[in-house]
DNA sequence: CAAAGTTAATCAATCGATTGATTACTCCAA
DNA sequence: TTGGAGTAATCAATCGATTGATTAACTTTG
């Protein structure tokens, strides 16, 4: 009983988690979110209390597994400031493409300055991947790998920014690439190792100094 | 008569851009809008047929000028393509500096697949800036100028990711950088320039040909 | 049996939109 | 210049639909 309670609402987090990040929060009306997930619209209420203690719910949920992914960003000792680069890269676009959703969700909700609340417990935990890739570049700085005049705040926006742009306007994108991304397979085979080897060549061309461009 | 219709309308474009802006799309209400603007609600419908035309409307004259600038640079045989996609770097950094409240709302709204119309309307005209830029990009490849090897397209999302991300998360980008870019004049004085600099040395680096890049 | 879980029905509030009536204005004939 | 027909603009009132939330009755479970 205990166990098939707390599949049921993890179950309703799912279902919602799509439903807010196709929807947004005012357009995902609760109606349609009990519907999608085959429960009777009480029971939201009757689990979550209300409408924003069920968005609040997903985030907690998620929150969690954030943590645990910081927790991936090992310090390598063995590669060069580049390739430490590009392998965050390439964890970032294979982790963007698995969790699109809740990605997209997250950004939204960061861009309301309303729910401060949660706005800002969503900004501290960005934060920490920032100052992840931060360290990553300003250590290329230090050890002559990267160009010294390089804006490092600038590129995380271009990591990020270049994603989110990407993955948020999937209509826009897919008349832009030809493609439709909101298939997964074309997400996985076409957008993904697409953009993987745009930022790995444009961060090269920005960061590396031109001696070392050569080399690789 | 015909021009105090006209500034009436352009009064109520004005007042509804600001609650757009501040409350988005569903939560500012034609009553709030109306109220605000001091006119009868059934005005918007009488002007603007329904809440998504009046959306469109306030987007759609957003969207004449820069279009309007854009054709210039286009059609400016007496300057480089590099040149060109500076100017057009300076006009969408100051546009975005002078409009990121609506600028803001605006992907919101396309990051929703919800009111296809609306999305698709919005959708196309964004298209439209799109393949002006696109254009520019291809010039520069046929005349030897750019690289033949660039990804037009993931640049586009560059140049508008990069910008999203630094005005839509406010918060965010204000710790990562240091300053409250919620303030204006730290937004015109120090993100703006900072956000130019920036770009144009990232796409001249990705851009151009190496012993082009020596020249500049 | 009692508590937890679940349901359909319903609540007041608010939404966008529309109606028909009324006012303000334009324009042309007298 | 004036008066009245015709159009555009504006208004209060209200429509049906939908929203989030709640109730009371019912079922399942321990």
């Amino acid at each position: 009983m205990e166990k098939e309670k707390v599949d049921k609402k993890d179950h309703i987090l799912d279902v919602a988690e799509r439903v807010f990040s196709e929807l947004g929060f005012d357009g995902a009306s609760t109606r349609t979110i009990s519907a999608e997930a085959c429960v009777n619209m009480a029971m939201l209420n009757y689990y979550f209390g209300s409408k924003e203690g069920l968005f609040l719910a997903i985030f907690k949920r998620k929150m969690i597994w954030f943590q645990e992914q910081l927790g991936i960003l090992g310090n390598d000792e063995t590669i060069s400031s580049w390739e430490k680069i590009e392998k965050y890269l390439e964890l970032y676009t294979q982790r963007v493409v698995s969790n699109n959703c809740f990605q997209k969700l997250l950004h939204q909700e960061l861009s309301m300055q309303r729910r401060g609340e949660l706005s800002d417990q969503i900004t501290d935990i960005m934060l920490k991947n920032v100052s992840e890739v931060k360290k990553l570049l300003q250590e290329g700085i230090n050890n002559g790998e990267f160009r010294k005049d390089i804006d490092s705040e600038m590129v995380i926006a271009t990591i990020y920014g270049t994603k989110n742009f990407l993955v948020n306007s999937p209509q826009l994108t897919s008349k832009v690439l030809g493609y439709d991304i909101h298939q997964d397979s074309v997400l996985e085979e076409q957008l993904k190792p697409r953009v993987e080897t745009y930022l790995k060549t444009l961060l090269k061309s920005y960061l590396l100094n031109e001696h070392d461009k050569s080399l690789k």
